[in-house]
DNA sequence: TGTACATCAGTGAACGCGCGTTCACTGATGTAC
DNA sequence: TGTACATCAGTGAACGCGCGTTCACTGATGTAC
């Protein structure tokens, strides 16, 4: 046991959780200013502690940022399947839920979701990334899987709907289309389904 | 005439083009460290300048940014035109070299391409940038206009190749996908001719 | 149950860095006369 | 053709800022005895 105990009144020298706390700050920061409004110093600010004291729990900033991106693709990939579940059994259907969970995703976790794609801030070496990005790709080429043909390997038609997917966010977070005018449903196309 | 002479031997205390030189040195910048690797006091000492010395000609580093914005949707343009212009003569090929003009912009001018999308970053009030930014997506525009539909109309089927693109451009930046095992021209749907 | 001790997550001061911007200035240029 | 002058694109020193990181330290915690 070297963990603190969960609650105690009073001001405590150590703090409990600081490692989650960080993460936390993080998020919060990057919902509220964008990439820009992340630092070591504001996350530590955030939790409450000295600036120094993240220092004890990430290798640097780089650290911190692998710890949220991570946790990031953990959310990523619980909302592809929440939208998934809640759409109708059709193949089609459930592709569709998939995409609609990725674009809510983009859209809540704007710079979060910003921040998964730039794999020069953190470290891609982390199991625990490495995990949590794989399982959120697997979500997206498991719905995919069932359109495959002749002319489309699933490679292809994974890249196809990531990509459309991925570029819809982008336009949209970018304000250069308005997704109130162009629904994302209106641009998927219609696959066929695989005869086998 | 308030230009200096085009050449003089000798050092002058006036640069002759520097708003150019400034903007051509922004580019390289950011061609070789990409967006952290841009700052105004880097492109004034490699336009061989006092880093004092860009703020008479740009408010502040995002005129500078702006400029460069601005020139980098006239080169985008002209990478789509001339793409497309190698095309063979029919609206599928004609929106195929589009798209290929426009990954291969985005390939040559990563730092660039991605500046161009983040508009908090540069004045999007400029005129300059507006006039160019348009033309760039008029071009897209035009290719896409063939193929709407009575279930797709022309913003639809352009925000279905815009997003398509740009997506797949994205993902091959960050080496989500690799363009070689899934060339773009694979994922592009077949679109059916309007029938008017 | 009480005491000594090792651990280690915190503190806060200090470091050096590169940044954008401001400021008084200087000196080359083109023009008016 | 020559001179005085206004213009303005440059200089270089200085400012304050926030950053990540290092460092010796402190004090709360849990454990061994």
């Amino acid at each position: 046991m070297t963990k603190a105990p969960a609650a105690r009144t009073g001001k405590r020298h150590h703090h409990g959780n600081l490692k989650q706390a960080l993460v936390k700050a993080g998020i919060s920061l990057l919902a509220e200013g964008g990439l820009g409004a992340l630092s070591l110093r504001k996350c530590a600010a955030r939790a409450g502690v000295s600036h120094a004291a993240p220092a004890h729990h990430f290798k640097g900033l780089k650290g911190l940022l692998t710890a949220i991106v991570a946790q990031g693709f953990e959310t990523f990939t619980r909302y592809m399947i929440d939208a998934r579940d809640q759409s109708a059994d059709t193949p089609q259907a459930q592709l569709e839920g998939i995409c609609q969970g990725y674009i809510a995703f983009s859209r809540e976790y704007e710079a979060v979701a910003t921040l998964m794609f730039m794999k020069d801030r953190f470290y891609t070496s982390d199991p625990e990334f490495q995990r949590t990005s794989s399982a959120s790709y697997g979500v997206l080429a498991e719905a995919c899987a069932p359109f495959r043909s002749g002319t489309m390997n699933e490679k292809a038609i994974e890249t196809l709907v990531w990509s459309l997917v991925q570029g819809y966010v982008h336009l949209a977070r970018s304000g250069m289309i308005d997704p109130l005018e162009t629904p994302f449903e209106t641009i998927l196309p219609k696959f066929e389904l695989r005869e086998d």
